[in-house]
DNA sequence: TAAATAAAAATATTCGAAAATATCGCTTTG
DNA sequence: CAAAGCGATATTTTCGAATATTTTTATTTA
């Protein structure tokens, strides 16, 4: 396992151009679907009607499904099928706080070990990112999902140098289910234009302190970064609580 | 999702008694066989040998599979099947990091949360390690088996408490990789039964901590036993490389 | 001889149907 | 009336075969 310095392979981060197997594409199409609030939480996902809106036999999907359920993005009940995996406050409180964790350990290990080749990939992804509209500012699905891909593509390439997979890949994982409570608890909130600014004013501060190696600068504006975030998704918490105390269990059985 | 204070369902710690799908029992077994060493790192996992061996058709033994590559115990490739993952130190010390920094943060939260239900736990599952033979100290796989399961709950069980079933179930995956790497590294390795009576006065000593919430002799305690394996291991490797200065990697291509 | 090509074998992946299981609605019984 | 029993229906899970792909072997060609 040769590797080049601290630039190293990114592992299941990068996407494959043309998916390998029919059951890795319906993976990968499913998770995205989960990702976008698409598929809602707790809604049950019949083997027929993912077969008909996918367009492939059971098995494939089965083993999408399968791998769907080691990464908790859905739910295997007995033999009665799966389900998206349910979202709770509770749950949210905890990805925050392991992403917290490893994200900041990340930061100072990869601005530790990083060589040009990481910052200029940095640079680029920034690049990439400022070129999309932010959430919240279009209603276009394709490019909302585009920006999504950037959003986290930018993340991941700044810890993407600290030197170990494992990280690299619990870390992306968990900023999978983040982003689904994002998606799904701000959706339909508009924000203005300079809200906008200002997050795109976050993303850059937190590319040149990175790059600059000051990394309690960085950590610092990370932690804002993401509280923004976390002060948006448990308002909406907050409030769909107050709407309906107890949210019915049973329920969304016809699908979509 | 109300919870009865910190003694919180353990989620995919706790196994069925009897597996819910051949899928899931299938994956079960696999799953022991790799972490067991048995099937080999590197070996090639043919559908037509899975079929006999676990007595299924393929179905089941995809399903299994991909659970498995989400869980980085097998790789796919392509369509050129599947195999078990390989090792390598660099891997080993990823897992080793993590699991450092994820246990310490989860001990002491699970001392400051535990309740008397919990410590109960604790000397239960300490009590049936204890009654177990530690491993180096038998041939009997079955034996073997039993202890790595009991083992593996007790220090499960120490770190339930913590208040995260996230923190638990990525501990508990790198427990499994973890557990993997010891028992292929030192395998028939014996143990002299001072060395083995000395591993269980640790394990008491860290219970005793524990329950008496004395936080960083805990983790101390914690920090020697780890390091013990690790240096087990690292000795292990250092020898392979000595031994094979390059790995053959094309082989092990007729299974088992 | 070495590289390129083609046929054959081995293997993985996917499909469609059979089997097993769960769910629903209805009837019966205490 | 509530609870238990029982078909009928819906659905999941599993199998066996069909298809697609990769690997090996043999053959040809430069």
């Amino acid at each position: 396992m040769s590797e080049p310095s601290a630039n190293q392979d990114l592992g299941n981060l990068s996407i494959d151009p043309q998916p390998t197997t029919l059951a890795v594409a319906v993976y990968e199409r499913i998770r995205r679907d989960i990702r976008s609030g698409d598929l809602a939480p707790g809604q049950a996902l019949r083997s027929d009607w993912l077969k008909s809106h996918y367009q492939t036999g059971v098995s494939p999907i089965r083993e999408a499904l399968a791998r769907l359920a080691a990464e908790h993005m859905v739910t295997a009940e007995g033999k009665r099928g799966y389900r998206v995996s349910r979202i709770s406050e509770n749950d949210f409180d905890e990805i925050v706080d392991l992403v917290k964790d490893l994200e900041l350990q990340a930061i100072e290990l990869a601005i530790a070990n990083g060589n040009d080749d990481w910052e200029s990939r940095i640079v680029a992804s920034f690049h990439k990112l400022t070129k999309t509209t932010p959430p919240g500012l279009t209603d276009d699905p394709l490019k909302s999902e585009e920006r999504e891909l950037r959003h986290r593509n930018f993340h991941n390439t700044i810890v993407s140098a600290c030197g170990s997979r494992w990280r690299l890949r619990f870390l992306d994982h968990l900023f999978s289910h983040l982003e689904r409570y994002r998606r799904i608890m701000t959706a339909n909130q508009r924000i203005s234009i300079e809200a906008a600014e200002e997050i795109e004013e976050e993303h850059r501060a937190l590319m040149e302190r990175v790059i600059e190696r000051k990394t309690s600068e960085a950590c610092a504006i990370l932690d804002v970064h993401r509280n923004r975030t976390i002060v948006a998704i448990k308002r909406a918490f907050a409030l769909d609580s107050q709407a309906e105390p107890n949210i019915p269990q049973k329920s969304a059985l016809t699908s979509r």
